[in-house]
Formats: structure tokens, sequence, C-alpha cells
RNA sequence: GGGCGCAUAGCUCAGUUGGUUAGAGCGCUACAUUCACAUUGUAGAGGCCAUAGGUUCAACUCCUAUUGCGCCCACCA
């Protein structure tokens, strides 16, 4: 069979094979197992519009790598998957493809509208869900929910009914951000600020006692001056002091307005009088209310000027700007005009410049729900890797503001809010019915004439739920309680405020817990230059893209090893070869062990060997470097150490096991002991790597005698630290010959360099031949001596070791090894400072303000410590004695 | 205005609670080619770790300031 195996690895024929399989077997499907700890995360769900792009690979792969390790060491894992109904998006693409036939979603209707979206879901929506699998996602599918599933619904729509029963959400008008090409409103995160270069326009308003006489406003939207209904000054300014209470006639309008004195007027901004546009102004707003002006509103909801002025009345909101400006410089009332940056709130989702626009929305009141998660994170009970997150997290908390949660569009989760016509004609405050369904009759007056408000909700007031709403919260079913709060969550730092502070805050609200325990945000995915990725700029590499030309553990592997922790990523596509390559070589070292394997050998425990420490170097050495990888392998991976993780595992394969074991073991590779370390070397390692490249791994442990079913399954290896502990000894033998070998060399040339020098040198079998010739004559003109031996071609005879000169030093190429005086010199200075700061810790614990005061957590993490840091002292004195 | 991140080899980046000789990948140079792998191997060149101070026996690592780049939040009449 093995002479079968082609000399390269090819990724596409074995990948589709064996995600098929594990599907087929349910692999991924978890169930509740009272034996096992859950572990769950929770899959940040993907629009349904999304197609896969690098960010997706990256989380994904994240998320696939700690699912697997964590089903390995023996959890019971789940990861729940889905996808977001994405409102505005989705809305846009259905509207788009309308638009090719010609029609707009009102021609449909909102019923008809609708169905269409949910054709084009059933049609296209899975299209993410598809390209997950390509990655290798292990998720639970059969557990795939959509924020727009019924049952989903109930979750939302009971979440809407509770908070507004608590007096959480309230309907009001207020200055919201207005998309006019979406025709709804947006919240805060959803108006993304940018710079643009504008300018600041000076409009001169006559007085209308004396209209030679003018009050100049600066303002860099004119057109808003339609609805201006005051100008204000600062009352400490002295320039106006004796305008105040008087009139102004403003222009074009013909409209009376008033000079108002308020003290948050900066005097040093443009001319510090300010035009006061309470209907189309936050800060102008908030002075409205304060000074009773009177709002008026001078646009339509697609951005066209209204008929407060009929000369104006139709004209798109920039169109109505030239002209205004244009009609005031003929009037002479335009003083100067200057450039002048401002940053304008765009539609995340279309682009357009959004609208401070007032109108009545649903809000939900934060400030309450934001308690319990502040709370939950400054006692650290949420963890954010990277930390500095946490800084971020508690700045938006901390000055949350009220969340506008109406949509003026289709697609989306209705408010559940009825209103009676009857009641209303009355008094508006009677009229509104909150109810989970839809109500026969108004309570009050027993009509039913009632209907229900056009609004939908923002799509993040059903994301918000997501940790457990899939899980068909309200109701509590096992699943809920065993594996709800999930243990990680893993995403990018965008959504912070869009998502995971409000996770964080529905979960206290709703579960009276935390959704998880850990968050990972993984940096951006950007091109070389340090740009986002995005299809407007053409610099996406698309991974699809990646796979199909180097395979998904390719582009896994290569996606991991570069992202350090938090830190943005820049991506080019060379790094996919790495990738490659990598897969390549672990498939052709797999090929050479299995050409050279003989399974009826290879049926022994590894434990004889290394108990009897009958290993020879070479085996012993191996070892020791797998468990003391595999060892570093977990810490990373429990401290989201990925790119680490990853790094250890490359270099170890590569440049140890490869460059060094299987060279050195060529000569004896028919030994029973060499074909059992061999062996088990490559097994444990697929294990080990199997969560970071799960296909290569899956396709060579079948090829492997000796092993059944799924890598997937099988246990973690084992870490055997008698096997890393053995290094220490096999080190300082291996470190004193080498280092004796030398000092005799220099004794012998300082005394007489011209003296002759023998040299014996081993040397692993690839060096032989030709290979050999160049290294050896710069050797002896390096070292200066006579004659250069080969004894046979290879080791290890007593004393006798790998060794290559290097200006009379000798290297030792088996990783680790160091010089016995340095060696010896560093672990006093550990010992000491180590003990030192056990003293500190000590004097710590025993301070009664800390040990009674302290909470109880950080006083058992503080012991914690200090245990570790003594058992690491005496581990610490043990290699002290070896060295001696 | 507030906050955060980054500055290390030609390029892209690692660098583990400070520890003496700073690493990887790509690229470059020389050599090797029936041998598991040219998606390879061996060796090599290439670094005032942004700048200036400070703490320390010891600083790429900690502190302060400066410069440059990037990001987030708020405000901007």
């Amino acid at each position: 069979m093995s002479e079968e195996l082609s000399k390269q690895y090819n990724p596409k024929e074995t990948e589709a094979k064996w995600y098929e399989t594990w599907e087929k077997n349910n692999l991924f499907s978890a169930r509740i197992s009272p034996d096992k700890l859950p572990y769950s995360i929770i899959i940040p769900p993907p629009n349904v519009t999304g197609i896969l792009h690098m960010g997706h690979a990256l989380n994904n792969s994240i998320q696939d790598i700690l699912i697997r390790y964590k089903k390995m060491r023996g959890f019971q894992t789940l990861w729940m998957p889905g996808t977001d109904h994405a409102g505005i998006a989705t809305q846009n693409v259905v509207e788009k493809a309308l638009a090719k036939e010609g029609l707009k979603r009102q021609d449909l209707g909102r019923d008809k509208f609708i169905a269409r979206v949910w054709e084009w879901k059933e049609q296209y929506g899975s299209t993410i869900i598809h390209q997950l699998k390509k990655l290798g996602c292990s998720c639970d599918w059969n557990r795939l929910r959509f924020t727009m599933d019924t049952d989903y619904s109930t979750a939302v729509t009971e979440v809407f009914v509770r908070l507004y029963e608590k007096k959480l959400i309230y309907q009001g008008s207020y200055i919201i951000n207005w998309c006019p090409r979406c025709q709804t409103a947006l919240s805060d995160e959803e108006a993304s600020h940018s710079e643009l270069e504008g300018h600041l326009y000076y409009l001169k308003y006559p007085l209308k006692d004396n209209s030679q006489e003018f009050i100049t406003v600066a303002t860099t939207r004119p057109e808003t001056m339609l609805g201006d209904t005051a100008v204000a000054v600062n009352p400490k300014d002295e320039r106006y002091k004796k305008f105040i209470g008087k009139l102004l006639i403003l222009p074009l309008v013909n409209r009376q307005i008033k000079i108002i004195a308020d003290h948050s007027i900066d005097m040093e901004f443009g001319t510090g009088a300010v035009k006061v546009t309470p209907a189309h102004d936050p800060n102008d707003y908030a002075l409205g209310k304060k000074h009773n002006l009177e709002f008026i509103n001078v646009m339509t909801v697609d951005g066209k000027i209204n008929n407060v002025v009929p000369k104006y009345l139709g004209l798109d909101r920039f169109k109505a700007r030239e002209q205004i400006l244009e009609d005031l410089k003929t009037l002479g009332l335009l003083d100067k005009v200057t450039p002048h940056t401002l940053s304008a709130g765009h539609c995340y989702r279309c682009h357009t410049i959004v609208e401070p626009y007032l109108s009545k929305q649903w809000f939900v009141k934060m400030k309450p729900l934001a308690k319990p998660a502040i709370n939950a994170v400054k006692r650290g009970k949420l963890k954010f890797y990277p930390a500095r997150w946490t800084k971020v997290y508690l700045n938006w908390m901390e000055n949350i503001q009220d969340w506008c949660i109406s949509r003026q569009i289709w697609w989306g989760h209705r408010i559940p809010v009825y209103y009676c016509k009857n009641c209303n004609a009355k008094n508006s405050k009677n009229g509104i019915i909150v109810s989970r369904t839809k109500p026969l009759m108004c309570p009050k007056c027993k009509s039913t004439d009632l209907i229900q408000d056009e609004d939908v909700l923002d799509t993040w007031f059903s994301s918000w739920l997501w940790p457990f709403a899939t899980f068909y919260w309200p109701k509590e079913n096992a699943d809920l309680k065993y594996f709800y709060p999930s243990s990680t969550l893993v995403t990018a730092p965008e959504i912070i405020f869009f998502w995971v502070a409000r996770m964080v805050m529905a979960g206290f609200e709703f579960k009276k817990q935390l959704p998880f325990k850990d968050v990972y945000i993984h940096g951006t995915v950007r091109d070389v230059e340090g740009k986002k990725m995005s299809k407007s700029l053409g610099n996406v590499i698309d991974p699809l893209e990646i796979i199909s030309e180097y395979g998904t553990d390719a582009l896994r592997f290569s996606l991991i090893s570069i992202t350090s922790q938090g830190q943005d990523v820049f991506l080019s596509k060379e790094r996919f070869e790495q990738g490659r390559n990598f897969a390549n070589k672990i498939w052709n070292a797999s090929r050479f062990i299995l050409l050279n394997l003989k399974p009826e050998e290879i049926n022994v425990d590894l434990c004889i060997f290394s108990k009897n420490q009958k290993l020879n170097i070479a085996n012993a050495w191996i070892l020791s470097r797998l468990y003391s990888v595999l060892e570093k392998v977990e810490k990373d991976l429990e401290s989201y150490k990925f790119n680490e993780a990853a790094n250890s595992l490359y270099s170890f394969f590569w440049h140890e096991f490869c460059d060094w074991y299987l060279e050195l073991i060529k000569p004896e590779i028919k030994q029973k002991e060499t074909q059992v370390v061999m062996y088990k070397i490559l097994e444990k390692y697929l294990r080990i790597i199997h969560p970071f490249m799960p296909f290569i791994t899956e396709e060579i442990w079948h090829l492997l005698p000796n092993t059944e079913g799924s890598i997937l399954e099988k246990k973690w290896p084992h870490l055997q630290k008698e096997l890393i502990n053995l290094k220490v000894e096999q080190q300082i033998q291996l470190a004193f010959d080498i280092i004796n070998t030398v000092r005799n060399m220099r004794a012998e040339l300082e005394i007489n360099p011209a003296s002759r020098v023998d040299i014996n040198l081993s040397l692993p079998d690839k060096l032989t031949g030709k290979t050999i010739e160049p290294l050896l004559n710069y050797i002896k003109n390096l070292a200066k001596v006579e004659s250069l031996n080969i004894i046979d071609n290879y080791l290890p005879q007593k004393n006798q070791y790998v060794v290559v000169l290097k200006d009379l030093q000798i290297i030792m190429p088996l990783t680790g090894l160091v010089d016995i005086e340095d060696q010896l010199k560093k672990t006093q200075i550990k010992i000491d400072k180590l003990q030192s700061e056990i003293q500190k810790k000590e004097l710590m614990l025993a301070n009664k303000n800390f040990s009674e005061r302290a909470p109880k957590e950080i006083v058992d993490t503080e012991k914690n410590k200090l245990a570790e840091m003594q058992t690491q002292l005496i581990k610490l004195g043990a290699i002290k004695n070896g060295l001696r």
C-alpha cells in the first residue's frame, strides 16, 4: 500500500472524503454526557448573505481548533452553528434582485416581499454553511439555527415584552441616525463616522428691528437652516450680550426666531453664534427641549426637502444646499465659506451619509442592564483575551446610551406592539398594547380594530440572545442547562459593542448568568499594506481559492501561525505556501516511516524503554522533545496563544523530527526500539496537530497500522513528564561530553597552535558522499586540523555524538543542549529570584488585610501561585544538583 | 479631546513573569540532487531591537518623554 502513496500530498482527494465521513458518522453531534464536562462554543452567526472571507476563515479555524482540542481532551463539546438574518443587509440584497426586474419592494407589498426574502434565503442562505464545511468546521450541524426561526422569534418577542413590562423599553421622538437610502433608523453603532472635506458656511441673519444689522452663524449643513427656530449665543459673550432676547428674521423662510443664551455654546468656534435646528441635530434638539423651541422637520424620509418652503420642495438635500447657498448669496447673506473637515455618520450597510432626524422610535434603556455586565468584568468573572479589550468594553459600558431598536424595514422580527385605533383617537398613550401574541381585542375598549406596529427590530436585538435562544429559550430544556453558559466566545474586535457587550447584558437579564466565560478577540485580517480587505479595494484573498490551490490544512495552519494574540493579521498569498509545504513535509515524513515500518515490531508500550532508561540517545532525545512540545502546546492553547502552539509544532516536526531524528535513525531503522519510537512519535504527533490540520492527519492516521476509527475520536496524548525529565539527565551527559571535547581541543591549540590535531567525527548519514566534501574542507580550514576522519557513517558509540564544527566551538545540533556552566548560572539566578518572590507572596498571604478582606477567589489564586512557585523551586534545585 | 495598539533582518512578523550568543517564514548567496520530500537538504550573509532619558548587578523586555504609523470612542454649530 505504501508504495502507492504519491510523492506529494494531494489535499483535494482527501478533504471532501473525510468531511463526508465525519458528518456521516455524526462525529460532531453533541449529546448530554453526565460523566463529562461540557465545553461549548456558540458560533458568531455569519450573515445569511455572507460569503466566506479571510476573517471568517480565521475566526472559525480558531473555534474549530478549540473544539477539536477540547473534545480530544475528554470534554463533551458542542459547537453551535447558525446564521443571522441580517435585516438591512439581506433586505438590500433582495431589493437589488428585485430592481433587476424593475420592481421595488413597495410594488410587491410587505407579505409578498418577505416571501421573496425567504425564497432567496432557501436558495442562497446556506452558501456560507457549505463554505464553513470546506474549512473543516466541526459544528453540530443538526442544531443549525437561524435568527428568524419561529421559535427564535418567540424568544425575541418574549424579551421585548419582559423589558417593556419592566419599563426598560420605551417609545419616543428623538434625533436618531436616519439613512435616507435604506429609509430606516440606525443605532449609533450602525452609523460609522468618517472624515469628510467639507466647508463651513457663514450665514447672515438680519435682525427684525434693524434689517441692516446681522448676526452671522456658521454651519456645515446650510440646508437645515430652513428648520431653524433660534440662534444661540453664550451669555458671557460680550459681542452678543445686547442681542439676547431679540428677534431675527430667518432668511428665505421669513420666520421670526429668537436669540437665546446658553452656556453650552463655545465662544471660540465660528462666530460664537449658533443656528439652532432642533429637528435636525442632537445638540440642537437638547437646546430645543431646554428652551421650549419649536421642532420643524424640513426633510422627507428619502432625504429631500419637504414643503416647509415650497420653493425647495422635493429637492435632494445636497441639491438644496447648493440652491439655498446661491439664494443667500444673491441676497447678500452669505458672508464667507471656509474649508472645514468634519466627520459624518455613514450607513454601515450602504455608506450613504446619515441624516440626524427627528422621529418616533423604540428604545431600550441600557443603564440598568449594563450594571451587572460591568460588575462581572470588574470582578474578573468574564475575561478578555487579550486583556486590553477589557478597558474598551468597560469604557463603552460605563458611558452607554439608550439603544434605538426599531427599524423601518420589512425583513426582521416585527415589533410586538399593537395600536388600538379607537383608543388612539382619544389619547395616543392608551392605545398601545404590547403582547406575546396578537391580541383579539383592545383590553380597554374591546375594539377589534387593532394594527401592529409597522417596524421591525434591529438585527442585534435578536443576536444578543444568541447564546441561549439557540437552545430554544424561554423553554428551560436539558441542553440549555448542560451547555449554557458557553465556554469561549471567539470573535473580532469590530463587534464588541454591537454584539459581545449586549450578549453579556442579555445573559444577566434573562439567564442571571454570564453567556460565556472567556472572550477571545482576534485581529482583523488585512492585506500586506495594512488595509482592510474589501471587495471595493480589490485586495481580497479568497479563502476558497487558497483551499483549492493549497488545501484547507495549509490555509488553516498558515493563518493560525501568523496570528499572534490580538494583533491584526497582514496577509499575502505567499503566506500559504508555508502551510502547503508543511503539509507536504508531514506527508513525506509519514511516507518514509510507513515505508520502513514493520507493523509486527511496534506492539510495545513505550514505558518498557523509558522505565529502564535503555533508550538510545536519539530516541530519548526525540521523545523528550515531543513531550516538551506537547506541554507547550497545551499551555499555549489554554491561554489562546494559537500561533505559538502552531509554530512550536512546526519547528519540532520539521527541524527536529525530520531534519535530525529521521536522519539519525536511518542506519538503525530496523531495530525494534527505533521502530517503536518512530511510530509512536508520528502517531502522537498526528493527534496533537489534528486540531490545526484535521484532514491530512486523518488521512495519515488511516494509513498507519494499529489505528482504528477517526483520529478526532482519539484521546489527546497523555503528557509523560518523566520522559521530559529524562531529557535533563541525557542533556547533561551529552553536554559534558561535548564540552570536554571542545576544551581539550582548545587547550591543545592554545598550547601549540601548530601542533597536529586529529578529530574524529561522526556524521549523520545524509552528510556522506559528495555532500560532505565542502563541509570537511570548511572544518579543516577553520579548525586548522591536519586530519579529519569520518568514523563509519553513524554514531552513537560511547561518547560520540553528532557534532559540527564552527569557529572551534561545537554546536550541538540536538536542540536544547546548553553549556553546563551557563546553565548552572542561569539556574542559580532563577532560584534566587524565585525565592525572593516566594518570600513576597508569603508576606502578602500572612498579611491580615489581604487574607481577610480580599475576595476569596483572589486569595485562592495567590495561594495556588505560591504552591506552584514552591514546586518550581524544588524542580530547579533538582536540576541544579543534576548539573553539578 | 479621550483611549488603545505598533515601531526588531531586505520584506512580513515572533520574542514566553528583565538574564548574558535576539528567532521564524519569505527573499538573497554558495553548495548538494538516483537516497521519504526541490513544496528538499547543508551552510552563509543580513540587526545600535524607532529616538532620548530613567529604574536595575543586568533592559528588546519595566517606567517617562519624543517622533512616525495604525485603530477605536466622543465632539465638531
